[in-house]
DNA sequence: CGATCTATTGAGCCTATTCAACCGTCGTGG
DNA sequence: CCACGACGGTTGAATAGGCTCAATAGATCG
């Protein structure tokens, strides 16, 4: 669809290697061709946690528009590849062709609401929950890519999970195996980073319970 | 700057008063003229919480593009004015101007990386330094518009700064009188909404502290 | 096989929440 | 006019949920 009207430059990474780093002067944006990216923020005074997450389709470099310098660091989770366009080059295109626009607001703004729904998730729901929308939105996305959700992967350490959920390490364990118990996820053979959920409803009726639960604004 | 290539509907509204709810139909970018707003977020299961807060030169309505339709609600914190353009008018004025494009893309990511340092926020700090990074924010949005910083006027009621930070209405009052208490912030006479900060670099330095005091990532 | 890294689990602590009482302001109606 | 209720804010006491620290186990790799 945009093939046909850019060209990109191809890039293969490893896992760890990292697509642009904080501080870097931004001038292209990569998407996602294949493997798994995390997007990690990092504030003036050294704390850091990962603000997004993104699969195959998924457009990474924004947080250098603003300023012209990169906000963020990418990070490649998993071997993969991206494909690469000047930002310059991009809008040049854009003009001509409206519909290209049109797409790369989408991208822009859906990554806007996949951050607003992390917040929320982060600012009300308790630890569990968050683990449970956590794997929910990964299953979501996989099912938008017309991959398998009945066994995914989570190519992440229960550290990264944590940081990403602003959770430890520990609450993280703990949550996953109280979901392992309550017969929400099953634990595969070989590795505790393979899951499945046997029914995307019943871990989505968890969220809603335990959300009011907690919601009790009533009185 | 934009106005030289754009028409755009002026709409006065009032404290309360909802420029766009969730579920309707998006045709139509605002851009804030006067007052403040803030983007109220709610998840299928009723979970709500606001998602961001607009100011002067901020555009309101992004979250309506990906699917077409409003996925929040914007609300007026106090009375002021939007400039209303519609979506497709912009569009094609951006294909003609494209420094109008590259305006409007800078506005989306500028609202994702405030998003995501409100998520660094939530997800790494304390509830005092949370408050404290809130004001210093709020600080810095109205020195950006070349207001004044030593006297800063919260419009908004404790319970909806707590909704914005994930934290209980209570949590933020007593926030706010530790933070009196150590001299960080000073109430002023008539109204507990008016707060002053003596020194911005005081704030940003506590909260760097208590941030580091619980990031003992060390070993 | 040891070294290292990741995950799990327990015990105790600490912090934000919950529940509740109380105060001050504002607006309304007896 | 003042009494009353509604509302927003503050503060206290007790609770609970997530964090810290620590020990243990499994996995991976040289």
């Amino acid at each position: 669809m945009m093939e046909q009207h850019l060209e990109f430059g191809r890039r293969k990474v490893m896992a760890e290697d990292q697509i642009y780093q904080c501080g870097q002067v931004f001038d292209t944006l990569h998407l996602v061709s294949v493997g798994l990216f995390k997007i990690v923020n990092l504030s003036s005074d050294g704390r850091e946690q990962s603000a997004g997450l993104h699969f195959k389709g998924d457009w990474l470099g924004f947080d250098g528009i603003p300023s012209g310098f990169h906000a963020c660091t990418a990070v490649a989770l998993d071997s993969g590849e991206v494909w690469s366009v000047r930002y310059d080059t991009l809008l040049q295109a854009s003009a001509k062709e409206p519909m290209l626009m049109r797409l790369v607001l989408s991208a822009i703004s859906a990554q806007l609401a996949r951050n607003r729904d992390a917040a929320l998730s982060m600012g009300t729901l308790s630890a569990d929950a968050r683990v449970a929308d956590f794997l929910l939105q990964w299953a979501h996305s996989l099912a938008e890519r017309g991959m398998r959700t009945d066994q995914i992967n989570v190519h992440m350490s229960r550290a990264d999970i944590g940081n990403y959920l602003g959770l430890r390490l520990e609450s993280v364990s703990r949550a996953l195996s109280r979901l392992s118990r309550g017969g929400l996820i099953l634990f595969n053979e070989k590795g505790r980073r393979d899951i499945s959920i046997p029914s995307l409803d019943a871990l989505r009726n968890f969220i809603h319970d335990s959300a009011d639960r907690t919601a009790n604004n009533v009185h």
